[in-house]
DNA sequence: ATCAAGATTACCT
DNA sequence: GGTAATCTTGATA
């Protein structure tokens, strides 16, 4: 079972390595929001790299702005933006201050309070067995699912509701790597690390 | 004040 | 597999 208490929860430490390095590290962690007595737990599982030294397609690339401030706080922070009109994402700071990285939680495995997480997504019960595959499998679909939004940007992972625990290592064989996905800027980074074989991942 | 682009999703064929 | 929906942000004037 998942140990929600604070017992386990990852530390600034852990945050304030290199973007790479976090990004791989992440996949089998579980994040957690506590609203109240309600529990939402995922495990991570697929993850993008932005880092705005060398990453056109960073946010931060082009320096700090009101948007994307967070960015530049040192590791351990959640940087929740809007996009496309209509989606929120989400993301873990990482490394020194002012290096302006970030990993974006791109697809999670559901773990406790599915059924908030389906009531937050769809507003009604699921349709098929199957849909399951769908209800956090995609950027926009994790935030729906955990209810983030702009008001959980800024966030200290380390010291508020929402957080992540600790977890062992996933095997190297067991990491996917590939190219980002939806971007024109830098695309050529293979900056995308996911567990092979999971049917939660994003299509 | 105006404009174009965007780390996506859902729905249609 | 293609595309419309939708609106915030940042850049330019």
């Amino acid at each position: 079972m998942i140990d929600t208490t604070q017992n386990l929860v990852l530390t600034r430490k852990f945050f304030i390595r290199p973007v790479l390095v976090v990004a791989k590290d992440l996949l089998g962690k579980v994040l957690i929001k506590k609203d109240g007595n309600r529990v939402l737990a995922a495990r991570i599982i697929e993850v993008e790299a932005y880092d705005g030294k060398v990453d056109k397609a960073s946010h931060s690339f082009n320096g700090k702005t009101k948007r994307n401030e967070v960015m530049f706080n040192e590791g351990g922070y959640f940087y929740v933006y809007f996009t496309y009109g209509a989606h929120f994402c989400c993301n873990v700071v990482t490394g020194k201050r002012n290096n302006g990285e970030a990993v974006l939680i791109r697809a999670v495995e559901p773990l406790l309070g599915i059924n908030k997480m389906i009531e937050n997504r769809f507003g009604r019960e699921l349709k098929s067995e199957k849909e399951i595959y769908n209800l956090t499998s995609g950027p926009g679909k994790v935030c729906k699912a955990f209810g983030f939004n702009k008001e959980h940007s800024g966030l200290d992972l380390t010291n508020s509701s929402v957080f992540i625990v600790n977890q062992p290592k996933l095997k190297n064989n067991m990491i996917g790597v590939s190219k980002r996905i939806g971007i024109t800027k830098s695309a050529s980074l293979p900056w995308r690390f996911f567990e092979i074989g999971n049917p939660y991942l994003s299509k």
